[in-house]
RNA sequence: GGUGGAGUGGCCGAGAGGCGAGGCAACGGACUGCAAAUCCGUCUACACGGGUUCAAAUCCCGUCUCCACCUCCA
């Protein structure tokens, strides 16, 4: 309790406590995520760190950092290679479509992107001047058995196991696991020699082992360490790969003499029925099926409001609700624009900046933005306009660190668009119908002016009457 | 077996020794022709059993339940 409380503070999984963040380069950056496997198309779970890395990433922006941020794409694996040939496609036909998914639903969800974007193909050479490097140090070794395979030398490694607190004496040794050219079981892949037998030709690229592919743990590490320097800030992904996957990437990265990550941050899962989503159905929960629900500034939110680091079992209901207290922002930020004309974007409360700061407290932030939407709603009604605008833009800011203002560009586009010409055309039908509304209003013809509400609602337009006239909306 | 985490009001979801986060829903009130929206109020919760303390949802011990990882799953 005698961290700064004016700097931000991060969980870190390392040393499994909270940390002040304290970068290598006074105002600088450098934070590496785990991208997605492109092998299927993108579900809800999956964006979920995306998106609490773009929290990060705009917060820690937010903050002065000068920012680089990288998120890999995994484009060759195993995965890819058994689908793809199910398919009857090839596997980089497979992962290209899947990247392009990818890259829409992160954009449709304002996951700004980042910096670079390195794909695991194009960074062969790094990987293998990496491996040989292991090899040169005694930390790794290709397989006797003529495979082709090179793998990582656990036990040369002492701190192996220390990032995930796992001892590698008391690790469940995989039982039918094929242990191919391994001396211990617990050795991994570096490099994997080509099959081809099974595997396409396309698939494998030279190196001084054979042909092969990379492994997966090697991928993220040769392109953390070329984009972000052999000792960077902060790493982070899903809490599934903390072990083996962080925890190997660690290893042969300082095994190969760097310093690696400062600071480790994971995201937990989000659930359906209690179970991941890669293991259930799943299907129903591809992005685009749950935006066919809610929009995608309401499913933003959903994820923002619960912390990273809390498990969330995803439902319908309470992506209804978050909708629904989501919309009690919007409202206010509409009321205050029509009530104050056009709202800048100001700053932050200090409470909102002290709740980002400690470990990224979205929910206790959002407490904030709440705290000041009623007060905001209370200036409305008491018409202060002054408090009004201040409020709203204060609003604005907060809910632009979260990536979920409903007036940046990013959203209002998604919005309006292209139906520019057919809203023209409702607006000036309701119009009609408002008038035609007054009329029997003014004449206490309530049971006419109702049944138009009526019909407008029918039709999927909410009237409200406000002191400034009546405003509809769908 | 090992490692990490969780159990909070009708629901979602923060907090982590002492002033009732917040949202959704419900109910009451104000406002409104009636609504809607908004504001005010009500609903005083922390898995269970012990313990420490002036004070425990929060710390300690024990129990139960659940989840993740130890398989190239975010």
């Amino acid at each position: 309790m005698t961290q700064n409380p004016t700097t931000l503070r991060l969980y870190d999984s390392a040393t499994r406590e909270v940390r002040d963040f304290v970068p290598l380069e006074e105002g600088r950056a450098g934070v590496y995520l785990c991208g997605l496997t492109v092998q299927s198309e993108p579900h809800v779970g999956h964006v979920r760190s995306g998106v609490n890395f773009d929290v990060l990433r705009r917060w820690l922006t937010a903050s002065g950092y000068d920012v680089t941020f990288i998120r890999n794409i995994t484009d060759i694996d195993d995965k890819i290679l058994v689908k793809s040939a199910e398919q009857g496609r090839p596997w980089y036909n497979l992962a290209y479509c899947m990247k392009r998914e990818l890259d829409r639903a992160y954009d449709t969800l304002n996951v700004l992107p980042p910096t670079y974007e390195p794909a695991a193909t194009g960074h062969i050479p790094e990987m293998i001047e990496l491996i040989s490097r292991l090899i040169t140090r005694g930390h790794a070794y290709a397989a006797g058995d003529g495979s082709g395979d090179v793998y990582f030398d656990v036990s040369s490694w002492s701190p192996y196991g220390e990032l995930s607190g796992q001892r590698v004496d008391e690790m469940e040794a995989a039982e039918d696991a094929d242990p191919r050219g391994k001396r211990d079981p617990r050795d991994f892949a570096l490099w994997k020699g080509y099959k081809k037998e099974t595997e396409p030709a396309t698939a494998a690229w030279p190196s001084p082992w054979g042909p092969g592919r990379p492994g997966w743990h090697i991928e993220c590490s040769a392109m953390a360490l070329k984009y972000l320097g052999s000792t960077f800030d902060i790493h982070g992904g899903g809490v599934d790969l903390r072990f083996p996957h962080h925890e190997n990437e660690q290893a042969q990265s300082r095994a190969a003499g760097f310093g690696f990550a400062s600071y480790w941050l994971h995201n937990a899962w989000i659930t359906t029925a209690g179970e991941k989503m890669s293991k259930s159905l799943g299907n129903s929960l591809l992005i685009p099926v749950v935006l066919e629900r809610v929009r995608a500034i309401e499913l933003r939110f959903y994820m923002i409001a619960a912390h990273y680091r809390s498990h969330v079992e995803f439902s319908y209901e309470a992506l209804s609700e978050a909708a629904a207290g989501f919309g009690r922002i919007e409202g206010f930020l509409a009321r205050a624009g029509s009530l104050v004309g056009e709202v800048p974007v100001g700053s932050w409360p200090a409470a909102f900046a002290a709740a980002m700061d400690d470990d990224l407290g979205t929910s206790t932030a959002v407490g904030v933005l709440y705290d000041a939407v009623r007060d905001g709603n209370k200036a409305i009604t008491e018409g202060a306009h002054a408090e009004v605008a201040s409020i709203a833009a204060s609003v604005r800011a907060m809910l632009d660190v979260l990536g979920i203002d409903p007036l940046d560009p990013h959203w209002a586009a998604a919005s309006s668009g292209s139906d520019a010409k057919l809203s023209a055309a409702v607006s000036s039908l309701v119009a009609g119908l408002l008038e035609e509304r007054a009329t029997a209003r003014a004449a206490k013809d309530f049971a006419a002016a109702d049944a138009i509400r009526d019909r407008l609602k029918e039709a999927g337009i909410e009237l409200e009457d406000t002191p400034q006239g009546p405003q509809w909306s769908l």
